[in-house]
DNA sequence: ATAGGGTTAG
């Protein structure tokens, strides 16, 4: 219990620290660090005036050199001592500060140098526009545009190209339209921008409107084909240009590389007048994408020169092969790691199951992103330790990170594995807020989210919100009614899937016929597993024969279940097995039950839940001996039963209850509450049903412990706790026991309260006396 | 000193 009280705290801070954490560290951070140089800039605007006449322009054209070089290098700390120690400076020395700051990601010192400045040029304005357009300060963009004295035709590029990157087409067009006069830059910046916002056909369109083009804007839109597969159109125009730079071939090389046509690619680098590193790159990343891995470090090792991107591309190639020793020992040589090579590594320990490694890694970093959070997050949400994912979540923000639709969509994804849903709907909540509620792929995480929160009719209005609803969606909604036993929506679902036009595929399957499974629709979904391979050309996988087997088994056909796996094309696995010794147990079919779970036992030592469903399925024959040898097998091979225990949200609280839990400070009123529970289930006629429990003890005793099974404490807790008319969400990790569920039944219909409970498996919504699982899970 | 195109990680 002690590990479970631990468990509650974290996710309590988790809870406190999102609602109240300031908002504005990173900004205060800022101005604490550019203040000193604020007043240094100030100091020195006393110097000497008589030297003034004394130096010369071409002097001070030296000095500005001197700032640009140390800029360049990313040593803006000397260049302001270089500033600083002028005599005498001109517009471009101020010019070369507000720049090199940008350049080198100091935003806030840029601006603070801008507004220092005595007599600003056209040239000042223009840079600091384009460093409110590079740091997607859309809004003071367009204030400093609309400030300006006078502006010229870099100016309006400037502000085309902002709209251009942040989608906005429509204005983008309109200050086209408006500029005084354009450039080769302003036909190409409107180019860019229909290409860039995958509106290709307009980009054609303007693209065939003009003559002599210059070779960027036949490199921007041939770029726009290859991102978008269409090889045939990116071919025909590298074909017909007038001339070709490094680029165009780069380009070419890339699409076919990236899109599995590895000879072609290979035959335009060859053919290429020159090689840079971008070609050379394209092809090692070609082949690593295609699983090419020997052929791609051959290219690797042949490269005359290498730089953090070919290195990345290389160790990605070995960490999507799961080669991690190989992956790490290449990130150990290579000489110039950068952010995203620290990211690959720890996405591939996470994906591999290395989370310890991952987090030493991430540790690590003296610089993060949000790649970099976004990846370790996923890791722990999806290794199923949605604390700590929510832990670093908090962290991040507290960190000042700025979050963005990835770290948004792992932490829903860790929110739906503890089943947080008051901390997912924050996010919700801040999704919207931040403009980032849009596009499919949030819209899916949310919609896991309250399918697997249990909040069904919620998942289904985010549903029918998703404007362009891919797969995913609808295998999500699909998958979520099944999960909730409501076997009819899902049907309905997958029909209106079907008249969408939306082609069906395998995971779809597994979602319908799990759906008949957990309804009980046995013909339905025997009609289905036939006929899909003729309807959809899906081909069964082990998956969807887990499911028929489940389904059969439930329906008492235990004989046809085991026929259809001895006929499966495939090896069965734990999870088939599993299946059976379900069906066994619902059954009561000891020996086939025995069978099962032997086999399992070999395939997968360590799952504890195997043997407590035997020892469980002993227990309820009466066979003792067995039950005791099967916890000294346990204790011999080192496997520890995980301990059952459920959870509830109480007011942004998660309360945690184990057996027997003696630890909730309002304990005693769960206990009485739970004593009065039980003289009135009695009433109601509910009896005891103590064969599933793990202990050879009195049946009295037996009765005693069932009363205080997690679920109930919770369920009890619950009822105290939360208003009436709001239903109850409570989690359990193991799948919920016999009596328990029999008990929740009476409690509903007693209290007249909805009851969800989420166990294991699937959804329980317990009202007025029955389960929406009709007694089938 | 300011505006436009190509390679990696999610």
């Amino acid at each position: 219990m002690r590990g479970n009280y631990s468990f509650r705290q974290l996710s309590s801070t988790c809870y406190r620290s999102l609602q109240n954490e300031p908002i504005n560290n990173k900004l205060q951070n800022a101005t604490k660090t550019s203040t000193p140089s604020k007043k240094t800039l100030t100091q020195k605007r006393s110097e000497p005036k008589n030297k003034k006449s004394a130096i010369s322009d071409s002097e001070i054209v030296k000095w500005n050199m001197s700032i640009t070089t140390h800029m360049r290098n990313g040593q803006w700390e000397s260049a302001l001592q270089v500033f600083n120690s002028m005599p005498r400076r001109s517009s471009v020395s101020y010019n070369a500060m507000i720049s090199g700051y940008l350049s080198n990601d100091k935003f806030g010192l840029a601006r603070d140098v801008f507004e220092k400045m005595p007599n600003r040029d056209l040239v000042s304005w223009n840079v600091m526009l384009s460093g409110y357009v590079k740091n997607r300060n859309l809004g003071a963009a367009r204030v400093l545009f609309d400030q300006m004295p006078e502006r010229d035709v870099v100016s309006w590029n400037a502000m085309l190209s902002g709209y251009a990157q942040n989608g906005y087409v429509d204005e983008a067009r309109k200050i086209f339209d408006r500029m005084p006069d354009k450039n080769e830059i302003s036909w190409n910046g409107l180019l860019s921008t229909y290409v860039q916002n995958g509106r290709i056909e307009e980009a054609c369109r303007l693209f065939e409107s003009k003559e002599d083009w210059e070779v960027v804007s036949w490199n921007c839109l041939m770029g726009g084909y290859v991102k978008r597969k269409r090889l045939v159109d990116a071919r025909r125009l590298f074909d017909q240009m007038p001339m070709r730079d490094e680029i165009s071939w780069n380009t070419i090389v890339t699409g076919y590389a990236q899109n599995g046509e590895l000879s072609e690619a290979r035959r335009l680098f060859e053919e290429s007048p020159s090689r840079d590193v971008f070609t050379w790159t394209a092809l090692v990343s070609g082949y690593v994408q295609n699983g090419m891995l020997d052929e791609a470090r051959r290219v690797f090792n042949e490269m005359p020169e290498k730089n953090e991107v070919s290195w990345n591309a290389m160790i990605a190639g070995y960490v999507q092969c799961k080669r991690m020793d190989t992956a790490r020992d290449l990130f150990e040589a290579m000489p110039c790691r950068n952010i995203s090579s620290w990211n690959t590594m720890i996405t591939g320990y996470a994906q591999s199951g290395d989370i310890s490694q991952a987090r030493n890694l991430f540790d690590r970093m003296s610089q993060r992103d949000s790649i970099s959070w976004a990846a370790i997050i996923a890791g722990y949400a999806q290794s199923g330790h949605g604390e700590e994912a929510l832990h670093l979540f908090v962290k991040m923000k507290r960190n000042g990170e700025r979050l963005n639709r990835s770290s948004f969509t792992c932490s829903l994804s860790a929110c739906a594995d503890i089943a947080a849903l008051e901390l997912g709907k924050q996010l919700h909540g801040r999704l919207v807020k931040a403009g980032l509620e849009t596009g499919c792929y949030v819209g899916n995480a949310l919609l896991a989210m309250y399918c697997k929160c249990g909040s069904i009719d919620e998942a289904y209005d985010i549903f029918e919100e998703i404007s362009e609803k891919d797969v995913v969606s609808w295998n999500t909604m699909i998958a979520g009614y099944a999960r909730h036993g409501f076997g009819k929506e899902a049907m309905t679902v997958f029909e209106s899937m079907k008249t969408a036009g939306i082609k069906p595929d395998d995971v779809t399957m597994v979602g319908v016929l799990s759906a008949c499974s957990h309804t009980g629709l046995l013909d339905k979904g025997t009609e289905y597993f036939y006929s899909m391979n003729c309807d959809y050309g899906i081909t069964a996988n082990s998956k969807h024969y887990t499911c028929m087997i489940d389904l059969l088994g439930r329906a008492g056909r235990l004989d046809e279940a085991q026929n259809l796996m001895r006929n499966m094309p495939f090896k069965p696995d734990a999870a088939t097995w599993g299946a059976l010794l379900g069906a066994s147990r619902i059954h009561g079919n000891t020996e086939l039950g025995e069978k099962a779970a032997k086999i399992i036992f070999e395939m997968e030592p360590d799952n504890s839940g195997m043997y407590v469903l035997l020892s469980n399925l002993y227990a309820a024959s009466g066979r003792w001996g067995d039950v005791s040898r099967m916890r000294l097998k346990m204790r011999d091979n080192g496997v520890k039963k995980v301990p059952g225990y459920s959870w509830l949200e109480v007011e942004n609280m998660v309360h945690t209850f184990s057996v027997g839990d003696s630890f909730h400070p309002e304990k005693g009123r769960i206990y009485a509450f739970l004593e009065e529970l039980d003289f009135k289930m009695k009433l109601d006629g509910y009896v005891s049903s103590t064969k599933l429990v793990l202990h050879d003890v009195e049946e009295e005793e037996k009765e005693h412990m069932l009363k205080y099974h997690s679920e109930k404490l919770a369920v009890a807790f619950g009822i105290l706790s939360i208003p009436a008319g709001r239903p109850i969400r409570v989690m359990k990790n193991l799948r919920v026991c016999e009596d328990c569920h029999n008990a929740i039944k009476h409690i509903s219909k007693i209290e007249g309260r909805l009851i969800i409970l989420r166990d294991s498996h699937r959804f329980h919504h317990f009202s007025g006396g029955s389960c929406s699982c009709g007694d089938y899970w």
